[in-house]
DNA sequence: CTGAAAGCGCTTACAG
DNA sequence: CTGAAAGCGCTTACAG
């Protein structure tokens, strides 16, 4: 293993000048810079990021801003897991991780929480911009200072995002239509509740109907699609009388639910005794898990939540210690879960 | 941040004394050690692995016993670029990465590249026991100098494995049945064509099969199955006529590929112009993938190979550095993959 | 049984 | 512009 002291000895220097030629700092005259680079470059030296960042003694702080994980939906659990596992493998790097949250149907828990956060001083940020408007205001606070900042989940256009960390959502859409297509006869007739909350911000449910609709648009089917909108997800009622408004008198297929609650939409098949209508969904929420195992939900594509804030941490902890810069943006998986697979993730 | 001179201090002791104490190692009076402990509990110390690692001045070398990536067979390229990337990741931890590579249908390869890992003393091994016999007699010299050894993608059992990492093969069968029976009338036949190479060993291939059939017989379906087998995978012309003989006078509506080489199967359909036959498989190697692109294969699973052979080496670094003990195994998640997700993995 | 001191590989304030 | 020396947090051979 060739070390800093190896070089300094070959070259004639001190290990003070090789740190300073490795790094590009100030006060090395271009002749010995020249000089060393070379030794370098013979012996293929790499430096020691372990005994670099010992030395460096430096701390450095990144906040997240997600949103809070709650029972009617628990999503957000999973990249906080992924977060927290990732903080403790590089909290030996100095880095610290602080968590930020907010209710994600209220914008206002949301400019909270952002503000504090930029109270904060972090040295970069990760964060769910669920809020579109609210987040075009704030952020300027981090432009301003520079902090580098990574979107996961929701990507939001027109930033200056290091990086985005997600599904494509469009595509994802595409995929499920995908597999409504293989399930179904060309005749088929096919709804999609749509929820109605948090209208403007969400674009990505709107992406996925549209990627589920060209599906089917591209290959000339003739399944006829039809959206349903349900003003909320809370009262049960309203949903079984909407839904019944729309199944009687005529034969629906297949239903796909562009959100996370398809659990819903089987409940209410399950009370309806409705029975072979294939239903497909995202995110594997407990709820949502427990459908698929007794067959009323057949696939769910799920975003790989975990892996979405593992990777996060991971990048910018990457791109605070070792400089490394990040691509602009990483797609996370569309994976297929199935009965049949759902306990091997 | 506490650090082990922060305890010394508290615990009016020299900080090898707290190093003694933390490590368990001799030398340190009982009452000492009590002490010392009590203090580290109360700050909720937990040592600097960084630190440690350096002061350490140890080095681990990590021998890899892996099939070579051939033409017919790229599979193995896959686990050999993440063990690369995770060496890559550890490699100032002091951990060096040899490969060991064979011919995964030549037995006399194994034998002699596994003699040649022995006689490198290493201090773990990660490895794919591509033949059963072969293992069981070299396997003892890795017992004889407690070398740790992790499985990695062929699950052999009565070993001393530290760990197993890769696909429930039985499962990943069931898997392929769902899908396959979604797409199919319960009128359907469907045939499994068996490349007989390797007989004896490989026996995932067959625990796939069961899988598969199981599936069916638990939904008490009438789906017909039945077996193929095809003597080699190189002569296409030699397919083509067992093929031909099974799907001649009959109506197979799907093909169930138990191996990699789906691919074969979709050139054989195409020559034949048969459509309308439902085709899986398993691996995203180049061949299958085009073959998913345009349609003549529909689904395959993928193994995620990247990430067993990733997870193995960082399993065993964990291991030797920070002294963690894994799972005894790691099933890899059982990926569906389709034209309309390939590009996202 | 215990501590002082040197060392792992790199960094930096200081002196020249 | 350059080097000697102290230091990051932990480990260990040595002395007592």
């Amino acid at each position: 293993m060739t070390t800093i002291k190896d070089i300094a000895k070959k070259a004639n220097v001190s290990t003070g000048t090789v740190d300073r030629v490795i790094h590009n700092r100030p006060g090395v005259s271009e002749k010995t810079k020249i000089h060393v680079q070379k030794i370098i470059e013979e012996h293929n030296f790499q430096i020691n990021t372990i005994a670099s960042t010992l030395a460096l003694n430096k701390s450095y702080k990144i906040g997240v801003l997600i949103p809070e994980a709650r029972v009617e939906n628990e999503f957000w659990s999973e990249p906080k897991k992924g977060i927290e596992k990732a903080a403790e493998e590089i909290k030996n790097f100095r880095i610290s991780t602080s968590f930020f949250t907010f209710d994600q149907f209220d914008s206002k828990s949301y400019v909270t929480a952002f503000k504090d956060l930029i109270a904060g001083d972090f040295d970069a940020v990760l964060m769910a911009p669920v809020f579109h408007k609210e987040t075009s205001q704030l952020i300027t606070h981090l432009d301003k200072e520079n902090t580098p900042y990574v979107f996961i989940n929701i990507d939001l256009q027109g930033f200056n995002t290091l990086s985005f960390i997600g599904q494509d959502s469009f595509k994802s859409g595409h995929l499920a239509a995908k597999l409504m297509s293989v399930m179904l006869a060309d005749s088929s007739e096919i709804i999609i509740p749509v929820f109605r909350l948090n209208k403007g911000n969400y674009s990505h449910i709107n992406d996925r109907i549209t990627g589920f609709k060209s599906f089917f648009k591209e290959k000339k089917s003739s399944i006829k699609i039809k959206d349903i909108a349900i003003p909320n997800f809370k009262d049960l009622k309203v949903i079984s009388s909407i839904l019944d408004d729309h199944m009687k008198g005529r034969t629906i297929d297949g239903i796909f639910v562009p959100s996370s609650r398809s659990f819903l939409i089987a409940e209410y098949l399950e009370t309806a005794q409705l029975e072979n209508i294939r239903l497909i969904g995202y995110d594997t929420n407990e709820k949502n898990i427990q459908f698929l195992k007794n067959d009323t939900i057949d696939f769910l594509i799920c975003q790989n939540p975990y892996q979405q804030g593992f990777n996060g941490i991971k990048l910018l902890s990457d791109y605070l210690v070792m400089n490394k810069a990040p691509n602009p943006n990483y797609h996370s998986p569309m994976t297929i879960v199935t009965k049949e697979n759902v306990d091997a993730f």
